[in-house]
DNA sequence: AAAGACTGGTCTATCTTGTAGACCAATGGA
DNA sequence: TCCATTGGTCTACAAGATAGACCAGTCTTT
């Protein structure tokens, strides 16, 4: 938007609220977190509950969510090998304000459905 | 990843969580949502409080929020035109999970960037 | 014994999404 | 007169996501 402002500003750390949104707010870790949270799972599990999620993608968040310290990650030197990730402290902790996110989604899932249909039919006329 | 799937199930609406989370996580609705819920704003006002959001996703962004009913837009018939984006009921319940999630965002900044920097420290090693 | 499926990923080619920047038409200010 | 402002849209390009092949070793089924 202002292409002359972010030279002018320095931008180490914008604000937590948009760091911590940017690396959540992705499509896919708030699902991985939510599965995480009702139990340890392993690579191709989580692939399984979470279902149309491409390997890479699930990949590449659970190495996020790691380096981010939501999750840790557990090899097991087995054949065939076994990876297990669980939620530390950290995830866990998010867990509260989640569960109040997906119950307020829950709540107002249909009203936001209604809304979608009204304004479609609204662009149709 | 599991492609044979998709076809037997009927997937009209996965999960209400899921539906929802779509749409608000992604990267831009959250930070218009959190925007308007300090005050009513217009198109350009609102692009330079989030600063770094092109015209376009802006536009599109706010779009998506009035078709699901999070905001609503007035048109003035002035010259120069004006447009006001204004959170509607449903757009205001939501500020309460949102707050949640931003203050614990708030509070877990800090251990999330310490993990950031000892799993870069772990990988150049 | 051979074929297939399972493990946890990575790689590549393609498709979709996001961004930057130009553009619009009318108006107010310097 | 020249530039900024209003709320957007359009287009060309860059970045991100996806599908699908592939790996090497083991276990199960036929």
């Amino acid at each position: 938007m202002n292409p002359e402002k972010t030279e002018e500003i320095e931008f180490d750390q914008p604000c937590p609220i948009r760091d911590v949104l940017d690396r959540i707010g992705d499509q896919w870790s708030l699902l991985v977190l939510e599965a995480l949270g009702r139990k340890t799972m392993r690579f191709n599990e989580l692939g399984r509950e979470i279902d149309d999620i491409s390997r890479q993608m699930l990949s590449r968040t659970l190495r996020r969510l790691e380096e981010d310290g939501f999750i840790s990650r557990a090899i097991f030197a087995e054949v065939p090998p076994r990876v297990e990730y669980t939620l530390t402290a950290l995830g866990r902790s998010f867990l509260g304000p989640l569960h109040i996110l997906t119950q307020w989604a829950d709540e107002n899932h249909g009203a936001i459905c209604k809304s979608r249909k009204l304004a479609r039919l609204a662009q149709s006329d």
